[in-house]
DNA sequence: TACCAGGAGAAAA
DNA sequence: TTTTCTCATGGT
């Protein structure tokens, strides 16, 4: 089984998934912050929050009162720290030139800047580089590991960076590929625990859908 | 009631 | 360098 034989079986199997849900690229960089791990459900709510109260963009984040702010993310968890983080983002994002500025700068060190802002790390990175900026890179998540390394083409220890390596060239550098693999592997673990709640260690691998035809 | 959800960073060992 | 702890709401 390779990485791309999974992939055109997952996608037989669920169609096309449309990620990520948002309206806008900024909005696609909210939820991957406030999604750290948090349900999509409580995130949609702390999402409409900020809309209601006109604060979906960096300006109005980084000008509302920590206090408004709070309120807004309480449904997503995590709530005043993911206001922190928010404000982090929204200062470098404007700080760093917003769109279409950012579009200029190359994939690795958009990356690198992206990690060195305080609350985001390799995943969100990486969230954001795929689903807002559009660019070729791998989002490894829970899900990935441990689906992957039952079918055996990760090793489930191994580091973000490697796991994303050997993801990246084990496919074609394609972003709409990298956006709908990590959307498939989201829905396949989510429909997967719906149906075998009963399993243990969360079994995340439906082994019908993997097995040889 | 207990556990988990589309993590990250700081502190401790 | 690696492991553990903290952050917190809402659904099952």
């Amino acid at each position: 089984m390779t990485f791309t034989q999974v992939y055109k079986k997952l996608l037989k199997h669920y169609g096309r998934q449309h990620w990520w849900p948002a309206e806008t690229p900024f909005e696609v960089m909210v939820g991957a912050i406030l999604t750290q791990n948090t349900a999509w459900t409580n995130v949609e709510r702390a999402i409409a929050r900020l809309e209601s109260r006109s604060c979906l963009t960096p300006q109005a984040i980084l000008e509302a009162p920590l206090s408004e702010l709070v309120e807004c993310l309480k449904p997503s968890g995590y709530f005043n720290l993911k206001a922190q983080r928010l404000r982090n983002y929204c200062q470098w994002y404007i700080d760093a030139g917003e769109f279409p500025c950012l579009s200029c700068i190359n994939t690795d060190a958009l990356r690198k800047q992206l990690l060195a802002v305080n609350g985001i790390g390799p995943e969100t990175a990486d969230d954001i580089l795929l689903y807002a900026f559009e660019r070729p890179v791998f989002v490894i998540d829970a899900y990935t590991r441990r689906i992957f390394s039952r079918l055996k083409l990760l090793a489930s220890d191994a580091n973000y960076e490697v796991l994303r390596h050997q993801f990246e060239t084990g496919l074609q550098m394609d972003v709409a590929v990298f956006n709908e693999y990590h959307a498939l592997i989201v829905r396949h673990a989510k429909d997967v625990c719906k149906k075998r709640p009963d399993c243990a260690d969360c079994c995340l691998v439906h082994i019908c859908l993997f097995c040889e035809e």
